[in-house]
DNA sequence: TATTTTTTTCATTTTTTACTGAAAGTTTCA
DNA sequence: TGAAACTTTCAGTAAAAAATGAAAAAAATA
């Protein structure tokens, strides 16, 4: 298998686990691009590379920058933009699942504190009781998430394995 | 807002948050139904309430089943299937995020293998690191699992927030 | 074992989501 | 300031995913 190969192979299995994921295939594909290509790399390369049309590249490039997943680069005496990937995966990580927890979450809390100004009666007590569960969920999603974010990854996952031995 | 208001307003919600993540919305919506339902229910409750087919409700709680999020039970004197919800939230989030990593996982750190197989050379040297730290981010999130399946809420969340203070 | 009830399957249709490409907008430079 | 280079938008189209419903299969009853 030549570099060539095993870097299409790799754009083509990420775009497909992003989707079940709920993240849209081009955008996989352009981050798995990115994370593979040792430069940045400019809209029309993208374009070419993975035969998609300009307004699709545009539109999950600006979404990927959003997510804080790809930077934005200038290269001197080019006044296209360049696209660079970070690189590091552990940060990549959290870097979506905060996104995601900013995104959704907020808006979801509030959805499920509406939800508990249903009439009070003896059949809600048991709704009421399902919807407290699932914000106790979310708080310690939150409480796990600033962990993360603190936390350096070795230390982090050092500590905490020294603990459950 | 009636009870009953509350409900499908929760049933509604539900949908379009699994939507996002990757779960189809009847999927979801039949998941929050059956969570805020105080007993089991038959598939014939299920379509009539949701406004789903029969074959749609079928294989979304055949799938409900599979990821341990609902339970089969009968009925004495009822020829029909019942399912019945698991409530405690947290239990339903580690068992979703336990039936992805195995559906997902594992796959995936074979496709990552099979990739480094690719042709060594000075250019290769980069892609393979990358393939490497996808790798280990895989493996942590596997230790981070094996964590949350061996750890009870309580002991866990209370020791790390200590840790981290 | 035959009949009735319930469950499952899957080809077709519907709905949802994503993509295209041309036009409008913006920036850069002479 | 004007024209070229590049970027963004979005209405229309295409592709993918999910749902339907009728027929087949399986299970329960008598």
């Amino acid at each position: 298998m030549t570099l060539e190969q095993a870097k299409q192979k790799f754009i083509q299995i990420w775009g497909s686990y992003g989707s079940q994921w709920g993240i849209n295939r081009t955008m996989a594909q352009i981050h798995a691009y990115l994370l593979v290509s040792d430069g940045p790399r400019s809209t029309d390369e993208i374009m070419q590379q993975l035969g998609v049309s300009r307004g699709n590249a545009n539109m999950n490039l600006r979404e990927l920058v959003n997510w804080n997943l790809l930077y934005r680069e200038s290269i001197a005496g080019d006044r296209r933009e360049y696209f660079r990937a970070e690189k590091d995966m552990w940060e990549v990580a959290k870097r979506i699942f905060q996104e995601r927890k900013r995104r959704e979450f907020d808006t979801l809390k509030q959805h499920l504190t509406d939800l508990k100004k249903v009439e009070q009666s003896y059949e809600s007590i048991s709704f009421v009781a399902t919807i407290e569960n699932i914000e106790r969920l979310i708080s310690r999603m939150d409480s796990f998430s600033k962990l993360l974010i603190r936390a350096d990854e070795h230390v982090f996952f050092g500590r905490i394995t020294e603990l459950f031995k």
